[in-house]
DNA sequence: ATGTCC
């Protein structure tokens, strides 16, 4: 190994790290050439493809290497929170039907967009500018994008360096859910713990309904990791894989391959950003269509979006000096303090960090704490993590007495396939409260608020 | 995660 492994967990969540292969995969992690630190894991670390899941790693951009294995097949996976202005008592009778004129505007599963087919040089302008090409198009609010992780727009995307095949697997993708972990939830914020930090970030108080979009960059992205993992582990340089696990290949970032990954995973990252953005859109018409002139669409804002499956090129101290890294996080999510952010909208107190748990259990708003930059690069949890595979979940749930029971809990479900369902049943996840709280004594990030759901549409 | 197979 040439640096540490450094996990953060409680006593009760390593006992998960021990069941599955995801330590060994930290140790894989911690033996690429030239990792700074540490081979890291955040709280809810599971087994993944090459990097485990919740696993963060960096390299010096101008000298080390980038690996398409630690960013994984879903580029720019996030999540991006949606406020409404209204209460819990504005929607209970209109909760069903609301969500019910989402899920027909929101192709979810392998379902496609219909109405928005973009044609060739529409989708370059996609990947080259992200929110700047929705907000120009009617697609985005300035504010969404102001509320977006880099304004939604990675400037180094170079969307010449995305294949045909990609491109044609994302042309009818837009503004679509996708299966899987994917999901669009109706919530209500259930407790706040930073009143002042809530306000700051645009929450109402406790009571609020909100609405958290939980998805990527769905084919186009998945296409961009398939080529690159490929070219690089046919590329017959021995010297790009240590480990056996081609999931793992690696090349330097200054390479001819890395700067053309790059920009291939920049441009899935931008279009993973207008996928969200485009899905905040289709909620403000469900929201005009459900509710007529009782509501006020400008007040259905994008709190804050942002990925946690991505490479970033960012500036660290590491050992009293400030480098150029390229931090990737798989399965952990940014979250930078408001000292180190310096600027802009949330200088104040950091900016919105949002956890989503698993269906029926609660989801979080957190904000980074300052001394998380020293700990984990800025870094945090990504969710629950998986408790089962999805193969042990398939074995042990059944999709409609999972229905049943969300049901029971006053959760209105709508899905597109029962496979999904059972699959990502509550109980194939951890406790998020366990996990957050083990995010907070480490501490990575704070809780400002606490959601719980009122409904939700899978794939 | 994923037109769950090149």
């Amino acid at each position: 190994m040439n640096a540490p492994g450094r996990i953060f967990a409680s006593d009760s969540l390593i006992s998960y790290i021990r069941e599955d292969k995801s330590l060994e995969q930290v140790m894989n992690v911690a033996k690429l050439p030239g990792i700074i630190q540490a081979s890291m894991a955040m709280p809810d670390i599971h087994w993944g493809y090459g990097f485990p899941i919740g696993g963060v790693a960096a390299f010096d951009y101008e000298e080390g290497i980038v690996c398409p294995g630690g960013v994984g097949y879903d580029i720019n996976c996030g999540v991006s929170l949606v406020t409404t202005g209204l209460t819990l008592n504005d929607i209970k009778d209109k909760k069903k039907l609301l969500l019910d004129r989402i899920f027909q505007k929101v192709p979810a599963g392998m379902n496609k967009s219909k109405d928005l087919k973009l044609t060739k040089s529409e989708i370059n302008e996609v990947l080259q500018s992200g929110l700047k090409w929705a907000v120009e198009n009617g697609y985005a609010t300035e504010a969404d994008m102001r509320n977006t992780e880099e304004n939604g727009s990675l400037a180094m995307a170079d969307p010449e360096k995305v294949s045909p095949e990609a491109i044609s697997r994302g042309a009818s993708q837009l503004g679509t859910i996708g299966s899987g972990n994917h999901f669009l939830e109706i919530q209500a914020v259930d407790r706040i713990f930073e009143p002042e930090i809530s306000k700051n970030f645009g929450l109402t108080g406790e009571g609020e309904v909100v609405i958290m979009i939980h998805t990527g960059s769905r084919g186009l992205g998945h296409q961009v990791a398939t080529d690159y993992i490929k070219t690089i582990s046919n590329s017959g340089d021995l010297n790009n894989n240590l480990t056996g696990d081609r999931q793992l290949n690696f090349v330097k970032t200054k390479s001819k391959t890395g700067e053309s990954y790059i920009g291939a995973m920049f441009s899935a990252a931008n279009f993973g950003f207008v996928n969200r953005a485009i899905i905040v859109q289709k909620i403000r018409e469900a929201f005009r269509e459900t509710f007529s002139t009782d509501v006020d669409i400008d007040r259905i804002r994008t709190l804050y979006s942002l990925a946690h499956n991505i490479a970033k090129i960012e500036e660290h101290t590491i050992d009293g000096k400030k480098r150029k890294l390229i931090v990737h996080r798989k399965g952990a999510t940014r979250a930078f303090s408001g000292e180190y952010l310096q600027s802009g909208n949330f200088s104040k107190y950091g900016h919105p960090v949002i956890i989503p748990g698993d269906m029926g259990t609660a989801s979080y708003i957190m904000v980074g704490r300052k001394e998380n930059m020293a700990l984990s690069l800025g870094s945090t949890c990504h969710g629950a993590g998986r408790k089962l595979s999805r193969k042990k979940s398939m074995e042990s749930f059944n999709s409609k007495q999972v229905k049943t029971d969300l049901e029971k809990s006053g959760i209105y479900l709508r899905m597109v396939s029962e496979s999904t369902i059972a699959e990502e049943a509550p109980g194939s996840y951890k406790d998020i409260d366990e996990v957050i709280i083990a995010v907070r004594d480490a501490n990575l990030a704070s809780p400002v608020a606490r959601n719980i759901p009122l409904a939700v549409m899978k794939g």
